[in-house]
RNA sequence: GGGCGCUUAGCUCAGUCGGUUAGAGCAUUUGCCUUACACGCAAAGUGUCGGGGGUUCGAGUCCCUCAGCGCCCACCA
């Protein structure tokens, strides 16, 4: 091992494209049921077979792959299970696109089976691409384990599931209200359905009253639904109306009569007071017709056009036939005035066009009974939210929850297993025995089979060993938007089919925004290409970064160069290494330090051991908390500042002392290293590996994954370790000052100089003393004086000095000072402190303070106090000698 | 309309149980290629903690209120 072989820079590309195929191959990522041990698990949230890596997925799985990490170096039986989802209506869009595209066919011409098989084909060529870009991301996930949602074992649980729940009467079919989506021509849960403020017209029309005593106006956003008015109704308290209530208007455009009913539907301050009524389009008409037996009259076919029921207008696509219709109606002077609103509009999430509420006959589930064990296992803690404020979220969607409507009219899907003959109907898991009948056309919700994932992933119905060791698993890290989506059904599938919760904790990530707060999006261009950043920055810095940036429980403001953090933090790490092997091998004591070297340690030894055990403790603290945040912001921290800036700089002499001093500096390097990567591996697992070996830490064939992750050593301090860590950063403090001095007074960094300091008392003279070699290196001096005297120069030439809580430090200067900057800063010292001794005097002051506060908070403000008085002393002693 | 969240340095954000003089990174200024690192080192400046009120010996932190921003749910006449 020679020092020229580490680059000066680090150099992501190579090390994570050699160390991902040896874990895998290794078979590390594996997980395997072991009675007896302690199992941690994971489900990943099943990305869309069509998708490919964004950085939401990032962020996602970094954070799980942390947990996991973390979980497998405390020795437990880890499994981090895989899979994607067939994301029905997504994926055949896709590849219907595709075919149209590429190929000019229509999924309606190529036939259900047909085209069914081209979906297959297409996901085997394609539909691997985003678990191939997560192995970029280092996830470790049990790859032996993946699965896929439309897989024949994942089938077979959602058969299951349909027959139990129809056979318990939760899933019937019935003709509802429903939303639909004319782009993907099926049914949408309300989940599927967002509502974007929209810029529309409410148009006032002039529904002639048949026994020709004038017209009523009525006021609507949807004119091409008029097809469908079975009434028109006004609020039975209504003054203006209620005389009409009972006779009937001409529906214009048509040569319909239709009845004037009182509803409390209508309200009298919206509009005109006239509601048209159209009960197959819309859910609140719908009541209406129901309670008052009017006739239900849908008029538009799948796509969204106009159906027979139009008259002319039929066949025309809505909007159009809205044109018309709006067009016609004033050329008859029933329009009565034009407003613009602003109102919501409901669009389809994946179609992203208008939908429709209508009348359909579909398949749903009755959620209320679901509900309650699934509203019960939050409210008592026994699944854990964090943030917690989601829980609120969940209790309202919970507490109000409709029932889900689970069929859907396309072909990529699990077929429903229904079958009819004439009236008959048949619902088994197997199809029916006997002559004529046939499968129920429409197929599930993704959903249906996604919430099924923590446990048919593990192979229920079948009783298996992986369900009794890795169920219920641990943690679930997700998104907070698809809290109903998910979340929520898989607690209550959880209890209704495993009769246990699918996991304890659920830690909901971040959404992640543009530098400007925008969501990402492509239509904005807005979305970052995680494998480009990982090929600018490496595939560590991007997962380091992410979590580095992360608020807590908000949202992540992300740009590329954030990625920069990461990439010099690696590059800091690796420098750190580089240049402790350039010292020479590792020493035998990594793992332990040896009594003798603990029994020896010095000041800065012990900060820098103290601070390390307890970055340690509170690491490990964090993570228990999902803190991920908070732990990257440690780790770096205590890297960057205490070892680089500060452990390493102070060591250097010692690293040319005696051979003594030298392997016991080395042998706390190695320790202070091999305790740092551990703790850091789960973040960056890739340049740890690296590390650990390029340090000569692990053996060939050894992985830094399944070396323990590091616990705090409080037993190898000194009991003194508290106050000499307090001397050591006091130490430090005067090596700032003392820069300081140097760079103001313009004393050129290539020049050693020389010091005095005037320790605050004998204790700080000691170690000062006890410390010099440490002290010169720091502050590049060839000298420093250290007594309990303030410095007299021979040739009455002046020092500037500065104050710390250790003593003042002179910067002696040959020749002219600058006496005026000089004092200058020795009078805002002043002016602070009296500001600062003012406010500690105050409070000591303050009876209420004295008799009530703590005695300790006392305590400690009389101390404080008396070091600021002692240190005024000092500066106005300074002040006198310059004037 | 109901709910949730946010507002702290130029920017992005920390700030635990209410307790010294409110912190970090980036950006800025100054000096440095000092032998691990210029993806670096050293030093410096920067605050009405959104406004108002209250509780308390003591409030960035707890309570009330107002304002601005964002999200979710409900609401398509």
């Amino acid at each position: 091992m020679n020092q020229n072989d580490m680059p000066k820079a680090y150099e992501p590309a190579d090390v994570e494209a050699k160390w991902y195929p040896e874990w895998e191959k290794r078979g590390l990522f594996h997980g395997e049921p072991v009675p007896g041990k302690k199992a941690y698990s994971i489900v990943i949230p099943p990305p869309n077979v069509t998708g490919i890596l964004t950085m939401g997925h990032v962020l996602n799985n970094t954070l799980q792959d942390i947990l996991i990490r973390w979980h497998r170096m405390l020795g437990e039986e880890v499994c981090w299970f895989p899979g994607t989802d067939h994301a029905g209506i997504a994926t055949e869009s896709k590849v219907d696109k595709v075919l149209r595209e590429k190929e000019g066919i229509d999924r309606r011409t190529l036939g259900r089976e047909k085209f069914i098989e081209r979906v297959w084909e297409w996901k085997k060529q394609y539909g691997g691409t985003i678990i191939r870009q997560l192995r970029k991301l280092g996830t470790s996930c049990d790859w032996e384990r993946e699965r896929f949602t439309m897989d024949a074992g994942l089938s077979d649980a959602v058969k299951q599931v349909f027959v139990r729940l129809y056979e318990k009467g939760y899933i019937y079919r019935g003709t509802r209200m429903v939303n639909w989506c004319p782009a993907a021509q099926s049914a949408l849960s309300d989940e599927e359905v967002i509502y974007k403020e929209t810029k529309g017209k409410f148009w006032h029309f002039r529904y002639p009253l048949t026994d020709g005593s004038g017209y009523l106006v009525v006021a609507t956003t949807r004119p091409e639904t008029m097809f469908g008015d079975t009434a028109v109704a006004v609020n039975p308290r209504d003054e203006r109306y209620r005389h009409l209530i009972g006779k009937t208007v001409h529906l214009p455009l048509t040569d319909r009569e239709i009845p004037i009913i009182a509803d409390e539907h209508a309200d009298p301050e919206k509009g005109t007071g006239c509601v048209k009524i159209t009960p197959a389009h819309d859910p609140n008409d719908y009541q209406v017709g129901k309670r008052h037996n009017l006739e239900f009259i849908n008029v538009m076919n799948r796509d969204g056009s106009m159906n027979s029921r139009c008259g002319k207008y039929a066949g025309l696509d809505r909007y159009e036939c809205r044109k018309r219709c709006v067009a016609d109606l004033e050329a008859q002077g029933l329009v009565e005035k034009i407003e613009d609103i602003v109102h919501n509009v409901g669009f389809s999430e994946r179609g992203g066009v208008e939908i429709e509420t209508l009348l359909s006959n579909q398949w749903f589930v009755k959620m209320d009974e679901l509900a309650k064990p699934a509203i019960e296992a939050v409210k008592t803690g026994k699944i854990k939210f964090y943030p917690e404020r989601w829980t609120k979220t969940y209790f309202h969607w919970m507490e109000n929850i409709q029932d889900w409507c689970i069929s859907r009219q396309i072909w990529w899907g699990h077929r429903i297993p229904a079958w009819y003959r004439d009236e008959e109907v048949y619902v088994g898991v197997e199809p029916p025995k006997g002559e004529g009948w046939h499968q129920e056309e429409d197929v599930l919700d993704t959903w249906f089979s996604s919430w099924l994932w923590p446990f048919s992933i593990m192979g229920w119905p079948e009783d298996t060993a992986e369900q009794k060791f890795f169920y219920p698993t641990n943690d679930l890290v997700t998104g907070p938007d698809i809290i109903f989506f998910w979340v929520a059904r898989m607690i209550m599938a959880g209890y209704e089919f495993k009769g246990d919760l699918p996991f304890r904790n659920v830690y909901f990530t971040s959404i992640i925004r543009d530098e400007l707060g925008r969501k990402l999006s492509k239509s904005l261009g807005n979305s970052p290409d995680p494998l480009a950043v990982i090929d600018q920055y490496g595939a560590d810095a991007l997962r380091f970064s992410i979590v580095y940036i992360a608020p807590v429980g908000m949202d992540i403001r992300y740009a590329n160069e954030k990625c920069e953090i990461g990439r010099n933090f690696a590059n800091k790490l690796w420098n750190a290494c580089r240049f402790r092997r350039m010292q020479g091998p590792v020493s035998g004591e990594f793992k332990a330090l040896s009594a003798k070297t603990a029994a020896s340690l010095t000041p800065d030894e012990v900060l820098i051991l103290s601070r390390l055990s307890e970055a340690v403790g509170s690491v490990s603290r964090a993570l228990t908390e999902f803190r991920f945040h908070s732990a990257a912001h440690e780790i770096y921290d205590l890297v960057w500042s205490g070892f680089c800036d500060w452990f390493i700089e102070a060591c250097k002499p010692r690293l040319y002392g005696s051979a003594e001093e030298k392997n016991q500096a080395l042998a706390v390097l190695d320790f202070a290293l091999w305790n740092l990567l551990r703790l850091l591996h789960p973040f960056m697992p890739f340049i740890t590996e690296e590390l650990a070996h390029q340090m000569s830490f692990l053996a060939d064939g050894e992985s830094i994954m399944k070396a323990p992750f590091p616990v705090p050593f409080p037993e190898i301090l000194p009991a003194d370790a508290e106050q000499l860590s307090a001397f050591t950063n006091a130490k430090y403090e005067l090596v700032t000052a003392g820069r300081n001095l140097r760079l103001s007074n313009g004393v050129p960094p290539s020049r050693k100089a020389h010091y005095h300091i005037k320790a605050s008392g004998e204790a700080y003279a000691a170690h000062l003393k006890n410390q010099l070699p440490a002290l010169l290196s720091l502050l590049n001096a060839e000298e420093v004086s250290i007594s309990l005297e303030e410095y007299k120069a021979d040739d009455g030439s002046s020092a500037p000095s500065l104050l710390c809580e250790a003593g003042v430090i002179y910067l002696p200067l040959k020749g002219l000072v600058d006496t005026a900057a000089e004092k200058a800063k020795l009078e805002k010292q002043e002016a602070d402190l009296r500001k600062w001794i003012r406010s500690a005097e105050g409070k000591l002051s303050n009876p209420g303070f004295v008799s009530k506060a703590p005695p300790a908070v006392i305590e400690a403000a009389k101390k404080q106090l008396s070091d600021l008085q002692e240190k005024l002393d000092r500066v106005l002693e300074a002040l006198k000698r310059l004037s």
